[in-house]
DNA sequence: AATGCACTCAACCGCACATCT
DNA sequence: CAGATGTGCGGTTGAGTGCAT
């Protein structure tokens, strides 16, 4: 369609950097009227030499008083590094995880200073997968997105596996409280760019999962995982030819869902453990619906089902267990991780 | 002290999508 | 329904700053 620039032909507009005097104009009018209102209008009734565009961006990123100044802390690097890996260049997206922080302040710092980092480790900052790793050009056709998806569906996946480890070791039954993570990230800007991303990616459209559930009202996941656990490593989940393979991340209507507890030997869980995991898991989905996916109530699912995404959510969001961020310290040089161990995988599954 | 270079970050630009008319 | 308008987003730019030579 396209449309004019808001203030192309506007010579008369100062552009640069702000003046105290402007910020003052443009917080005194937006404390006024509890509110910008409309953009394009806004400069001319708040008397400044602006175009709207300028001044939305100035309070979205200045002058907001919510906004959180200062330098980024450790945790907040690395949930940027996780968020990243999983969604890529969404800034706004990983910016609504982070509180107070700014897309355009995580872009420059990812810019300036984790990318940089990634690529001294001998990441890719786009991929998340080894520079040099053979896979990475095998899988040069994946698409990024194949790639976050995976690693959604793979932390997913491994989270279930921990909650039934640890439910079968400990019988641990867990606080309400810590319950709803996974579900309050799902539900989050997060999960749903996720889920756009999921429904528009064209793997997701062809793959056989999608194709089998999509005509299929009522599958069953005892297959799904079989392929995930390789899907960050050699193979490519388009490249799939399994035909029992059922992939359908996360397109679950939890009201429909019969969750039971899955039970396997505790012994198998490791990094391998999906294929072994997978052939005992059993539950049942009826209806998968994109958009209806986690609209249910949160309390129509069962414990489990909350553990298993309060799981899921810490595998999202822990480290791996030797924690090792030193490049954040500014000296990759010190870095004493191979890039080998900090594939993706090893960045969301620290089984 | 002067110069050049690298880095940071606020701001701009163009595009895409949503909403309005 | 089509075009106009508003807004958000991601990529890029360039002024300011600090450090090395």
């Amino acid at each position: 369609m396209g449309r004019t620039p808001c203030c192309d032909n506007k010579k008369d507009l100062k552009k640069g950097p702000w003046s105290p005097e402007e910020d003052e104009l443009l917080l005194n009018y937006i404390s006024k009227n509890h509110g910008h209102g409309s953009w394009r209008s806004l400069p001319k009734l708040a008397g400044l030499q602006r175009c709207g565009k300028s001044c939305r961006l100035r309070w979205t990123n200045y002058l907001k008083p919510d906004i959180k100044r200062g330098p980024f802390s450790k945790d907040e690097e690395k949930l940027i590094i996780q968020l990243h890996g999983m969604l890529g260049n969404r800034w706004a997206t990983i910016a609504s995880q982070l509180p107070g922080r700014t897309d355009n302040e995580i872009k420059n710092l990812w810019n300036t200073h984790l990318r940089k980092g990634l690529v001294s480790m001998g990441i890719d900052p786009q991929t998340h997968e080894p520079l040099s790793s053979n896979c990475l050009s095998n899988n040069a056709s994946a698409s990024a997105a194949t790639r976050h998806m995976a690693q959604w569906e793979s932390a997913r996946l491994e989270a279930e596996a921990r909650l039934s480890r640890d439910s079968s070791l400990f019988s641990r039954v867990p606080e309400k409280s810590e319950c709803d993570h996974f579900l309050r990230l799902w539900n989050s800007e997060v999960g749903k760019s996720f889920r756009k991303l999921s429904t528009s990616d064209k793997f997701a459209c062809q793959s056989p999962i999608s194709q089998a559930s999509s005509s299929t009202k009522c599958g069953s996941l005892s297959a799904v995982t079989t392929e995930v656990g390789n899907l960050t490593g050699s193979s490519t989940m388009a490249g799939n030819q399994n035909e029992d393979l059922i992939y359908r991340p996360f397109l679950v209507n939890t009201e429909d869902v019969e969750y039971k507890p899955f039970q396997f030997n505790t012994e198998e869980v490791g990094y391998k453990p999906f294929q072994s995991i997978t052939e005992e898991v059993e539950f049942k989905i009826c209806q998968s619906n994109t958009e209806d996916v986690m609209a249910g109530s949160v309390s129509s699912c069962s414990n489990d089902l909350e553990d298993s995404s309060d799981t899921a959510l810490q595998l999202l969001l822990d480290y791996p267990t030797n924690d090792d961020m030193s490049f954040l310290e500014n000296n990759a040089n010190d870095y004493a991780t191979t890039p080998a161990e900090l594939t993706p995988n090893s960045f969301i599954c620290p089984l």
